[in-house]
DNA sequence: CGCGATTTGTGCACGCCTTCACAAGCGCAT
DNA sequence: ATGCGCTTGTGAAGGCGTGCACAAATCGCG
């Protein structure tokens, strides 16, 4: 759904290059699939239908076999999909076999949880480096890695290639850490502050807000109490409706 | 964005009911919106443009009317929209007027930090218990609460109305604990196991991947360098958009 | 009181995404 | 070899969301 935009494609036309230009609402389920594709490997399965994996993905088979068809034909009709052919393709695409760098600014409450989060790193995501603004919390040791200021953020962009950041710091610092990002060179950015970012075109952003998971799911809430009420009149409680005229 | 399906509303013609069907991205833009008009509030605004208030989430001046004007008219032509007015009907749509109860199941890594994160009361969420399957971490102290057994969910449920839960529990165990929440009459759910949950329909369920949202950002690295790859050399990128804020 | 500046609310067109429905292709049994 | 059943890949239709462009409405000022 809409992220943060990021910069268009110009209008070059490549003939199936060796990157279709995927819609962005297939490449956000990519990762879905890939991971129920896993997990019917570590089953035994060697090949899987789109019902099959559609229904492990919990998505419609139709939309599966669509998003599949983008990145080439890689079915067997009357068979299904190679397992470990379709794993080893949208990993491909993903960019997953290289494994890339990233580094966690901000080792608060959740920065803290994030750097010792399994799932990162059992997917191919290395943390290579945290940095936090916090003289306290420099020098702090969290899964084997050192927590640095974040000023040597840019020293350690000289060293190692970073491809992506995490911002985990309070809305209030996240811009200024997003500039030293982009600065260093990131051209990636996860961020969990609530707050809007501004960067240059070439950067993509994502942002993962909790609460404002949390207020949707109210919204729903709200909607099914206001369903379950009595049908027929009362305009509940918000009767605060100012008629203009 | 499609999260897991929710409830068809049965095709009941209100004409502007207290309850307008907000289109499902709108939805998920108000809660961006509310904090945008807070911090304004918190500056010192009294009334905000279409214009303003969009910059200032980060949307469309004009995504940004239409999501308004399905909530109704608030706005004056000529003036803009009354910052207080517009918080109170957000809040109210989204239902954050009712503090509505969480509770956290699993409290590992991520559990734990979700626990004490300041987002979630800070934005008039209270989570009320905490449970976890694993009986070396029941009777810790997290933030004020004590983390009970996940068996004693059904009896909390009798004492006080959950009506969102969080699972933060490894993806093995998120369907088990969905059943658990699902059977104590929680009808909300936020999960953040790397896995699909399958509820029934009037149980709606919203699903955050972090590993996912970094795959996501992989895709695009990968993308960018195979552009950089390619003929014209250099594509444009230095082009910062000044954004005053 | 009237006029111009300003801003909301919205009709409309366009494009993306989803879903259906079916032809094309593949394997297997006979 | 041939036909049958199964599954993929895709054309087409419909729905949803976005963004433009403009009419309607309001305020301030002379």
């Amino acid at each position: 759904m809409s992220q943060q935009r990021h910069g268009s494609t110009p209008g070059e036309a490549g003939a199936v290059p060796a990157f279709p230009d995927l819609p962005e609402a297939t490449i956000a389920r990519l990762p879905e699939y890939l991971r129920a594709l896993h997990h019917l490997h570590d089953g035994g399965s060697d090949t899987v239908s789109s019902e099959g994996l559609a229904t492990a993905a919990g998505v419609n088979s139709a939309k599966l076999r669509k998003d599949l068809s983008h990145l080439g034909s890689y079915g067997t009709r009357g068979v299904g999909y190679d397992v470990v052919l379709l794993i080893d393709q949208i990993e491909y695409i993903l960019g997953l076999d290289q494994h890339r760098a990233v580094c966690l600014v901000g080792v608060g409450n959740l920065g803290h949880a994030l750097a010792g989060y399994d799932g990162f790193a059992s997917r191919g995501f290395r943390i290579v480096a945290l940095f936090d603004a916090d003289d306290a919390r420099v020098g702090e040791q969290i899964n084997g890695l050192t927590v640095r200021h974040i000023d040597e953020l840019s020293r350690l962009a000289g060293e190692e290639a970073i491809a992506i950041g995490v911002i985990a710091t309070p809305a209030s610092a996240a811009q200024a850490v997003a500039d030293d990002l982009v600065a260093a060179g990131v051209t990636s950015i996860l961020n969990f502050a609530p707050c809007v970012l501004s960067v240059p075109a070439n950067v993509d952003v994502r942002k993962v807000d909790l609460a404002i998971e949390l207020q949707i799911l109210s919204f729903h809430e709200h909607r099914k109490a206001s369903l379950t009420a009595l049908p027929g009149g009362f305009a509940g409680a918000g009767d605060q409706e100012a008629v203009g005229s």
